[in-house]
DNA sequence: TTACATATGTTGCCCTTGCAACATACTTAC
DNA sequence: GTAAGTATGTTGCAAGGGCAACATATGTAA
């Protein structure tokens, strides 16, 4: 594939931005670069996939987003071309994606191994290098941890709010009894939503048997529903 | 202040994780660390503030927040020791949080001005070096995206979903007119509403003259209300 | 062109949930 | 100890907004 004829758009490319034309080319031999297309309605990733490069629109418009079982579709964020997407694998190589990458309109799409450059980089000291290399991992997980966030935010009514909250702690924590780092003033504004209709449907879902809570532990008991 | 008496713990922390004893000595004489004490219910930074330090969680309980004007608190985050926060100025020195940072209990900080270390990185070739500095800084800056969508989905109305994201939109065109990138169904699935309360939603605002638009060209009339 | 799928607008129903107000705990400070 | 401040539970009310159903309009495919 004629790399080469992509190196005049690519110097307007942020992940490029400072770099001479010479430069760009010495990067995609080190890192071999594919340019693949992808069709309108395609997906570039499913929620689940193994991600190993990273991603930069060249052209089209592609949507990150979130479906539920239901096929209920929340668009996360739209992407423009020039966005580098896909990139939560820094944090730790072969990480799997939580969400999926659906392409709105036919694109272009530059996919880079790039998990060699951390591994690559020398600097005076070995410590300056692993220390690095941990900060583009936390950036990178806590862009996860902000992601995770929205999953919660995205439902569209409070029950589904709590639901997603829960699950989540209950995963996080490997147990499905656990304890919440919020009384019910902070968790009512962690999930924004009212505190007494939190209060309210925490007493209903305790009623009906899908959960059970004493002051700040809870216990998950019906997944389903 | 006594650094050195904190290290024992520091070998736990993930941005020092596969670090040695000596090897954090080294990083922080060469980023001279501050701990700082922040007492229960002091800020730590405000939205709107300059950072230029990383911090770190080391003791307490520090929760990310965002308020509005009145004073409607939203919870994004809670961290816990162990965490780093304030690291979007790794995009851009001296950026402005966008968020506070309220201290939930009690904590201890360490805030590291970490800013030089993305200049002194010295690799192989100063492409490289350029790469991974740009790779860092989109990392930070996807990080301020999501916050960006979080500030949408805590408005607890639609109508103050449809007008934070409208005034982002603006602000981001530098235009009080622009154009969406979203038709109908999708802006719905962006916002996590209802397609046919957000058209209703959208007629309403037209009629009292907060916004106007034709297809997706929006205009946003009364920034107030 | 016809047929089918998808996007947009509109409207009625009614449940969920935000809001306000109040009564009890529980904390923290003095 | 008392008092002030904050957290939690409860409940009535109103309405915002989710849902379903339908009519067009626009787009896509054969």
């Amino acid at each position: 594939m004629a790399v080469k004829m992509y190196v005049p758009n690519y110097l307007e490319i942020p992940l490029f931005q400072g770099l001479a034309r010479e430069e760009i080319s010495e990067i995609l031999q080190s890192f071999p670069a594919m340019i693949k297309h992808f069709p309108k309605s395609d997906y570039i990733y499913l929620a689940g996939d193994c991600v190993e490069n990273l991603c930069v629109l060249l052209e089209g418009k592609v949507q990150m987003i979130k479906e539920d079982i239901w096929g209920e579709k929340s668009i996360i964020s739209s992407l423009e071309p020039g966005s580098v997407f896909a990139e939560n694998f820094l944090g730790s190589l072969s990480e799997r994606s939580g969400v999926s990458y659906f392409v709105a309109t036919d694109s272009e799409v530059m996919m880079l191994p790039l998990g060699k450059l951390l591994a690559d980089v020398s600097l005076q000291s070995r410590a300056l290098r692993r220390l690095l290399c941990n900060v583009v991992s936390i950036l990178a997980d806590n862009n996860t941890r902000l992601l995770e966030k929205t999953e919660i935010l995205c439902q569209r009514t409070l029950r589904g709010k709590i639901l997603a909250y829960l699950e989540q702690e209950a995963r996080n924590q490997g147990c499905n009894e656990f304890t919440i780092p919020f009384n019910r003033t902070d968790l009512a504004n962690y999930l924004d939503a009212d505190r007494s209709a939190l209060t309210r449907e925490l007493a209903r879902m305790k009623d009906e048997g899908i959960i059970d809570y004493e002051k700040n532990t809870f216990t998950v008991l019906d997944v389903d529903n």
